[in-house]
DNA sequence: AACGTACACTTAT
DNA sequence: ATAAGTGTACGTT
């Protein structure tokens, strides 16, 4: 199937999706924005609902290295909760700064969710800006309350 | 192929 | 507050 792209906006942000089918190759947070649609999730998530992204898939868990098996575990943490670099690391047998290299490197925010990682006595990092990382766990946090 | 460096970390001085 | 330990990736020989 053929490739799509596209982007929706997230506050000030507009997030850039590469996709086919289930399938999620890249997402990125821009400035600017980029023409072309996004699948129903992300626009669900941006205006923020509770969102799963159950049904997608990202090429980054298919990675063969200890990368995959840790976005695997990333995958797991729940919407409007947070874990340790340390604790992911612990499931992987590795340490906490390869996992916080892997989500560095991570193709595929949102859908692995490595906003929800943060560090034992500090916030961690996120590219191209922890602004975003922040917004992110304070507006799941927000919907998940609003829930009760 | 080896080496050096850079990290979105943690734990112990 | 600072240093040492840590694993992987990546650029440079």
């Amino acid at each position: 199937m053929e490739v799509m792209s596209g982007s929706c906006r997230f506050g000030l942000w507009f997030v850039h999706v590469w996709w086919s089918g289930d399938q999620i190759f890249q997402v990125v947070f821009s400035k600017s924005t980029l023409n072309g649609t996004v699948p129903a999730a992300f626009i669900r998530y941006c205006a923020g609902k509770e969102e799963h992204f159950q049904s997608m898939e990202s090429v980054a868990t298919g990675y063969p290295t200890i990368y995959g098996r840790i976005y695997q575990e990333v995958r797991k943490v729940p919407y409007g909760e947070t874990v340790t670099y340390g604790e992911i690391a612990g499931k992987v047998a590795t340490s906490p700064r390869v996992v916080g290299q892997a989500m560095r490197r991570n193709p595929t925010p949102l859908v692995i969710p490595c906003h929800r990682i943060v560090g034992k006595h500090n916030f961690g990092g996120f590219t191209p800006s922890p602004e975003i990382k922040e917004s992110l766990i304070v507006m799941e946090k927000k919907t998940k309350d609003r829930r009760k």
